[in-house]
DNA sequence: TAGTGGTCTAGACCACGTT
DNA sequence: ACGTGGTCTAGACCACTAG
C-alpha cells in the first residue's frame, strides 16, 4: 500500500528570487497529486480511498496537511467525508449527488415523480465547427448526438440533445443506453470512466420549436426553458454539451444563491 | 477591546448521557457568537472585525478554533479574509457581490453594460396572504411593494416586483429610491441594516403579460424568463420576495452546478 | 476493540500589506 | 518593523462505525 513518492514536493519558499512567483502551498500540491489519482483512476467512484494518516505517510507530510487537500475536494463534491468509516471518490449512484446536476422540480412537493429516461436517438458523426470548439477536438473527429426524454410519471417534461467526444465514448450506443438503468452520468462513469465534476449552465426563455413541442406534447410557441450546459471531468476537461428544453408549468428550475 | 465573556461554551461532550444529543463543536459555537455580532451590528458591512487573535482571546480559545469558524463564515461569504490586512464584513457595494445576485449575464461579453435601475413605483399595502406567509408576518401587517426597471444601456431588461416588509424598511419611499446610485442591497444594508446573504430562486418560462410587454417593450406573449426570489438575511431570516421577467434574447441565466 | 474522520491546542514560520 | 492572515507540524482526545 506504501508507495513511493514520485515527485518532489516543493516545501514553501524554497528557490525563490523575487517575491514569490507561482508559489503553491503544500496542501495545494497534495491536493493536486490527489486529483490526479482520482483522473487517473487509481480509487474508482464509489471506493475507498486510503486513510488521512496513510496519505500522510505516503505523502511524507503531516495528517492536518492531507486534511486540508481532501477538506477541499470534498467541498468540491468530489471526495465525501464519512467519520468513522473513511473517505470515498463521489459517484452520480446517489440521488444527493443527482440533484445537483438536475434542477428541475415539482412546484408541489406532492408532485414528486422519479424521472423515466427514453433515448430518441443515438447517432455518431462528425463534430459540427462550434460543438468541436468547445470540446477540444480536432475538425473531422466524431462525435456521439444523443436525444433523450425525460418524463416525470408519465408527462413529458425535459428533452435533452446531448453531444460527446466520439473518441471517449467508445461503444456507446442506443442499445447500451437503452439498457442502462439510473442516471446517465453514472453510466459514463462506469462504462467509460468519465465522471462529471462540474458544469456551466445557460438558461433562456425561448419559442418550443417544432421538434420540441412534438416530444413534449405541447403547442408549437409555447415558453419553454432552454438550458445550454457545458459539463467537465477533472481537471477541467470539457466533456459533454447539452441542451434541454424544459417544460415549466408544473416543474421549475431551482437554484440557491449563496 | 477585551470583552468579557457572556456565554459558557460547552467544551465537548460534557454532561451528555446517551450518545451526545445536541452536541455542537466550539468553533460552530464561536461561529454562532460571530454571527450573533454580525446581526447585532457590532460590525457593519465593510469594517474590519477583530484580528484572530483577538477573538480567540475574547473568547477564550485557540486561534486555530476561532481560524475554522472564520473559515465557514467565510466560505458562506459573510465575511472575507485579506491576507495581511484582516478580515472584512461582506458588504453589497463590491462588483463581485452583486453578480452573485444578479445572473443575468449579455452572450457576448463585448455587450457587457451596466446595469441602469429605474424605479417604476413604490406603494405600502396591507401584505397580501402569501406575501405575509412566506416574510413571516402578522395578517395586515404592511409591505412595501416596488417595481423596479433594470435597463442595459437603455434596453429594458429586467422587471422587478418587489416585496419588503413595512416593519424593517420604515421610511423606504419611492424618493429614497430614487437617489439611491448603486445596488438597491447596499441601500438596504446601510440605510436599514439588512444584509442580504442568500437567496433561493424559482425559475420559469412564461409568456409575457401586458404589464411585462408593455414595460421591456416586446409583444405580449413573448417568451421570458420569470424568476421567484426569496431573500434571506442573517439567521435564515426571509426578508424580501422578489418576483423578476427577464429578457433572454440578447441575455442569459447564467448558473454553475458545483 | 480497533480504526476512521473530527475537534482542539500550541507553537513555529511564511506571505502580505501597512507603517 | 510590525501585525495580519496563511501554512505546517505534532500530539491529545472525541465521535462514530464496524467487526
Amino acid at each position: 500500500m506504501a508507495e513511493p513518492r514520485p515527485e518532489p514536493l516543493v516545501r514553501s519558499s524554497l528557490a525563490d528570487k523575487p517575491q514569490s512567483a507561482a508559489f503553491s502551498p503544500l496542501y495545494r500540491q497534495i491536493k493536486a497529486l490527489l486529483l490526479q489519482s482520482l483522473q487517473q483512476g487509481e480509487w474508482k467512484p464509489g471506493e475507498l480511498i486510503p486513510s488521512e494518516l496513510d496519505l500522510a505517510a505516503r505523502f511524507q507530510v503531516s495528517q492536518g496537511t492531507v486534511r486540508k487537500a481532501v477538506d477541499e475536494l470534498a467541498a468540491e463534491h468530489m471526495l465525501q467525508r464519512r467519520q468513522g468509516r473513511g473517505t470515498f471518490v463521489s459517484t452520480h449512484n446517489e440521488a444527493r449527488v443527482r440533484f445537483r446536476f438536475l434542477r428541475l422540480a415539482p412546484d408541489q412537493e406532492s408532485d414528486a415523480q422519479p424521472a423515466q429516461s427514453r433515448i430518441l436517438s443515438c447517432k455518431r458523426l462528425r463534430a459540427p465547427l462550434d460543438i468541436a470548439r468547445v470540446l477540444d477536438l480536432r475538425t473531422g473527429e466524431t462525435v456521439v448526438a444523443i436525444r433523450r426524454l425525460l418524463s416525470f410519471g408519465d408527462v413529458p417534461s425535459v428533452v435533452d440533445d446531448i453531444w460527446l467526444p466520439g473518441g471517449v465514448f467508445k461503444g456507446l450506443t442506443a442499445e447500451v443506453l437503452a439498457r442502462n438503468r439510473g442516471p446517465l452520468y453514472a453510466l459514463f462513469e462506469t462504462e467509460f470512466g468519465v465522471s462529471m465534476v462540474r458544469a456551466d449552465e445557460k438558461i433562456r426563455a425561448v419559442a418550443a420549436n417544432e421538434d420540441a413541442a412534438s416530444i413534449l406534447r405541447i403547442d408549437q410557441g409555447t415558453p419553454i426553458l432552454q438550458v445550454d450546459r457545458l459539463s467537465y471531468s477533472y481537471g477541467d476537461r470539457p466533456v459533454e454539451i447539452r441542451r434541454g428544453w424544459y417544460l415549466t408549468d408544473r416543474y421549475h428550475y431551482r437554484n440557491s444563491l449563496n
